[in-house]
DNA sequence: GGCTTGACGCTTA
DNA sequence: GTAAGCGCCAAGC
């Protein structure tokens, strides 16, 4: 999980997380394009996966290009994202959607 | 060094 | 409008 030679590509990732204000989310594609490749969602996805807790990056507010929480393995971690981002002011629709057109966020 | 998998995205049917 | 397939980058085996 936390590899010493952190490959840059996961920096930029943590650190577009991090550039994420309060109270709005953004998508895998649009840190990928931020990155230079926008086609690179899976690497973005799999750098999130790996986001190191200790960094304490918002790793909740990025989301699919839905506007919904994916992973599906674990529950509790999908919740307590939602949790989160209902906290920080993002309002959630019934189905578990994000409203991207007022939340969504891109630098 | 090559194949498969993975928090996705977009296009086509 | 919903469902399925292909394509991209990166990491693991």
């Amino acid at each position: 999980m936390k590899r010493e030679r952190a490959p840059n590509f996961y920096r930029r990732v943590y650190a577009e997380t991090k550039r994420i204000p309060r109270g709005k989310v953004t998508t895998y594609g649009t840190i990928a394009r931020v990155l230079g490749s926008f086609r690179a969602s899976r690497a973005v996805g799999y750098a999130l996966m790996h986001t190191p807790m200790d960094e304490n990056i918002p790793w909740q507010r990025v989301i699919n290009a839905r506007g919904t929480i994916s992973i599906g393995g674990n529950a509790d971690r999908p919740a307590v994202q939602k949790r989160l981002l209902v906290r920080e002011g993002v309002h959630f629709d019934k189905s578990g959607t994000v409203d991207m057109k007022k939340y969504f966020w891109e630098p």
